[in-house]
DNA sequence: GTCGTTGCAAAGCGTTTGCAGCCTA
DNA sequence: TAGGCTGCAAACGCTTTGCAACGAC
């Protein structure tokens, strides 16, 4: 159980070397580099089993496609670039959100989301409408 | 531009009296109570134009389907259920989340989702698990 | 009567599954 | 060589769109 396939080697090396949480597609175009003939379902098939042997993280996004991460690192948030659709680490957290938590209510997990432009964008952003 | 049919009519009330963020199919099923024949393409249809409109607001959430409110609420954030799937508001936010941006980053906007347990699945919970 | 609106069914889109052949261990 | 893995295509669930009939103004 748990072949190890030229398939899955690459896809673990993208997302090893990416830095930032992948969606299936960045994935499957950054793979075909290499393996032209991938497939979308073994993208998904794999990244299934990555993550429910704790490999890989899901990170899912309010009104975006999922996205992936390599799951060493500790608490963090993430950053949506709405220009790029780029996905990147926080390494931070506001901490104390069990004061928002209404009562009566049981708060077992929190998520934060910032969205804006990422240091690429926001270049390409403020030179061009300037 | 913009009649005043029974199918919106009935929506915005059903909208109006949740009290808190609805799916599409749950505003069809309340709905359906009073219009039999209503069909989902309808709700999100209207659903489209109300939040063109600026009447109502989207919430999208992370991993879950859209939710829509009556968008007549200042800034807040949301509590989604994993028991019943429900999301409900939560009047405040942390702030200062300016602080958690990175350098280079341009931060617009933001969100918030805390997840557990409702009042109300709290207590099924516990008195299920004990 | 006009034209925005509706219900139904079909099309889209991202994700999952079935299946025969492939390839790792 | 066995059985997990792959590519392809079909299936799926949610959302959108096409179309002819309907009904608000």
């Amino acid at each position: 159980m748990q072949r190890q396939t030229r398939q899955r080697r690459t896809i673990r090396s993208v997302l090893q070397q990416a830095g930032r949480p992948l969606s299936p597609t960045e994935i499957l175009a950054a793979c075909r580099e290499e393996l032209p003939r991938l497939g979308l379902a073994t993208v998904y098939r794999n990244l299934k089993a990555l993550v429910a042997s704790e490999w890989l993280h899901v990170v899912e996004l309010p009104g975006a496609a999922a996205r992936y991460e390599v799951a060493d690192k500790g608490h963090h948030h993430h950053f949506h670039c709405r220009y790029c659709d780029g996905v990147f680490e926080i390494d931070d957290c506001p901490g104390n959100l069990a004061a928002l938590t209404p009562p009566g209510f049981d708060l077992e997990h929190h998520e934060v989301f910032l969205f804006g432009a990422c240091p690429d964008c926001r270049q390409n952003h403020d030179s061009g409408s300037r």
